[in-house]
DNA sequence: GCGTAGACCCGACTGG
DNA sequence: CGAACTCGGGTCTACA
């Protein structure tokens, strides 16, 4: 489920039943999705046993959900979890049969939700579950959705904030797209400029903008910045409302049912479809070993550079 | 030249 | 044979 609108989905529905509830249980059935973890599998497991989650926090791409361990007072660490390319969060009775791909478990106790179980499944592995410090913020602000103290996980610490964090420090935005030669593509999936934006919406928020994925992004005027981040913007809240996008079973909320986004989309994965503004077929270009998808005739490359 | 920062490629997987 | 919503480490280049 991997980018912002579905992490997010991720994260608004592991919220209810994972804040306040105390982990009785730890099942890591693939060492693979420990792989960012920094201690052993057993201290993976010790660790998290009769811990208890105090908030469950998104920035990007990433999740991590603060817990005081067993007996502790404050919560000093994290549970960073990152999806990668194909992992899920399901939430499903205590005692439900193991997931396909299933690779990680915790078993929780809400004090209203009951006994409930947290599966971690992936079917690619590059996703990973890991226990990681928490650092205090640099601007002192919350460390993200959800997040009511000023910390985020070590491995977190590097992300830039994502365009629908209040704290988004937009003059750096600009600033760092004024300096930056390569491709606006490449820049918006650079998540230490801003983060949450992937392949899909990269492509769907410059199509919007109007803007070619190949133009150098110290090409762009300031109106077009302006532009392609409520283009930016627009397109995240919009996929968040609708659920995410779900191409296949794969990306799905953390009760397996799949987002409507899909339908929406103006340019990712319409080669050769008519351009909704103006009728000329998609293109698609093999661009960072992946796909690009735009319209040559909406989206022109500026004249000068 | 050295050291550093930035840019970029590629590998890490499963499986339609 | 290799599509695919990921990340970061290694390596190369450019420059002070």
């Amino acid at each position: 489920m991997p980018e912002l609108p579905e992490v997010e989905v991720v994260r608004s529905g592991l919220a209810p039943a994972l804040v306040d509830a105390t982990v009785s249980a730890v099942t890591v059935h693939d060492a693979r999705a420990l792989t960012r973890h920094p201690g052993s599998v057993d201290d993976f497991e010790q660790s998290l046993r009769g811990a208890h989650v105090v908030a469950v926090c998104r920035r990007g791409k990433f999740l991590w959900m603060p817990f005081t361990p067993a007996g502790g007072s404050n919560a000093a660490r994290a549970v960073v979890a990152h999806l990668g390319m194909s992992g899920q969060m399901l939430l499903r009775f205590s005692g439900a049969p193991v997931e396909r791909h299933e690779r990680i478990r915790l078993d929780i106790d809400h004090p209203h939700h009951g006994a409930l179980a947290v599966v971690f499944a992936d079917q690619r592995t590059f996703g990973s579950l890991a226990l990681d410090p928490l650092l205090p913020t640099t601007d002192a602000a919350p460390g993200g959705f959800g997040a009511d103290e000023a910390t985020v996980p070590a491995q977190v610490a590097h992300i830039a904030r994502d365009p629908l964090d209040p704290a988004l420090d937009e003059t750096r935005l600009r600033r760092l797209w004024a300096r930056k030669r390569s491709a606006i593509k490449r820049v918006l999936l650079d998540q230490t400029v801003i983060s949450g934006i992937g392949n899909i919406y990269a492509d769907e928020a410059l199509w919007g903008a109007r803007i070619h994925p190949e133009t150098p992004a110290d090409a762009l005027s300031a109106r077009h910045v302006t532009r392609l981040l409520a283009e930016i913007r627009a397109v995240l809240d919009k996929a968040l409302a609708e659920g995410g996008t779900s191409f296949d079973a794969q990306y799905v909320n953390v009760n397996g049912q799949a987002g409507y986004f899909a339908h929406s989309l103006h340019a990712y994965g319409r080669t050769g479809a008519p351009c909704h503004r103006c009728g000329r077929p998609i293109a698609r270009v093999s661009f960072m070993n992946r796909s690009s998808h735009f319209c040559p005739s909406c989206q022109r490359m500026p004249r000068t550079r």
